[in-house]
DNA sequence: CTCAATTATATGTATATACATCTATTGTTC
DNA sequence: GAACAATAGATGTATATACATATAATTGAG
C-alpha cells in the first residue's frame, strides 16, 4: 500500500492550498457525524473564544472577505447556531454564539480533538507547534503584503 | 498603519485554510492582469512537468477529489489551455498542456515569480524551505490518514 | 465466456470563496 | 448643516471544492 509521496510543488500558495485540501478532507471526514463544516467549526471556535465581534471584524480575523461571511452565518443561523444584534452603529451586525451554537461545538469537540491528536502524534510536538507558529507568520506577512501593495 | 497579530487558533486545519486564503489572495491578487486563477496556475505548472497524465493522477497529485476537475479542467479547456486524448482504458481522459496552454504559464510565471518572491523575502531561506517541506509532509499524513480509516 | 464487482469520469447539489456593485449609514468638508 | 466621500454589509456572479449518485468501461470469479 506503498504511497508516493507528493510532487513537489515550488509554489508556496499552490502547496498550501493542496495541504489544506488534505486536511479539511480528514477533519471533515472525521467530523462528519458531528454534521459540521471545517469553516463553520472554525467560526465556531473563535466566537467562542473572542465573545461578540462584528462580521467585519470576524472577517478580519479569518483573513476572509467579510462579504462570505454573509452566506456562511447565514447558514449558521439557519441551523441556529449564531445570535446577532445591531451594533450601535447600525450598518454593523454584532455576532456572538447563540446557546444552540456553544452546545454544538460541545458536540464537535470531542471529534476534533481526536482526528487532531492522531495527526499530532503522527508530526509530533516539534513539527506540530513549528507549524502552528509558521502558519500564522505566513498569514501575518501575506496579509500585510497584500495591504501595502 | 499596526496590525493585530493574527490570532492563534489551536485547530491545525482552521489554521491551514486561513493561511491558504490569505495566500491565495495575495497571489490571486498578483496574477489578477494574466488572468488566472491559482487552481488553474497550480495545473498548469504540475502539467508542465509530469507531462501526459490521466484525470485522476492529476487528482492524486493535488490532493484533489478527481470529480472536482472535471470542472476546473472544463474552464481550462474552454480557454484551450488542455490537450486531451482518450486513453487505452476508454474510461480515462490523459491530460497535457496545449501550446496555448504552455504560452499561459510562460505568461503567468514572470507575475508569479515576483510576488513569490517578495513573500519570500519577507520569511527567509530558512523559513521558506522549511515551509515548503512542512507542507509536503502534512500533506502526505494527511492523505495516509484519511485512507487508513 | 458471462455476470458481478470495481473503476474512471460525469452530473447534481451544497458549501466556500472572492470581487464588483448596490444600499444604507456614517464621517468629513466647507 | 448640506453635499460628498468613506464604510458595513447584502446581493449577483464566477470559480473551487467535495460527496452521492449515475454511466460507461474494465476486471475478476466461476
Amino acid at each position: 500500500m506503498k504511497r508516493t509521496p507528493s510532487l513537489p510543488l515550488p509554489c508556496m500558495c499552490s502547496s498550501f492550498r493542496r495541504t489544506s485540501r488534505a486536511l479539511t478532507q480528514l477533519y471533515e471526514e472525521a467530523m462528519r457525524p458531528v454534521e459540521v463544516r471545517a469553516t463553520q467549526f472554525t467560526i465556531l471556535l473563535v466566537l467562542s473564544r473572542t465573545g461578540e465581534v462584528s462580521q467585519g471584524q470576524l472577517g478580519g480575523m479569518l483573513a476572509m472577505d467579510s462579504t462570505t461571511l454573509t452566506r456562511t452565518l447565514g447558514i449558521m443561523s439557519r441551523h441556529g447556531w449564531i445570535a446577532e444584534r445591531p451594533g450601535r452603529d447600525r450598518r454593523e451586525r454584532l455576532l456572538r454564539l447563540s446557546s444552540g451554537g456553544e452546545a454544538q461545538l460541545r458536540r464537535a469537540l470531542p471529534v476534533w480533538e481526536k482526528v487532531q491528536s492522531r495527526l499530532r502524534n503522527q508530526l509530533g510536538e516539534q513539527r506540530w507547534k513549528n507549524l502552528l507558529q509558521l502558519t500564522n507568520q505566513v498569514t501575518d506577512i501575506a496579509t500585510t503584503l497584500g495591504e501595502s501593495v
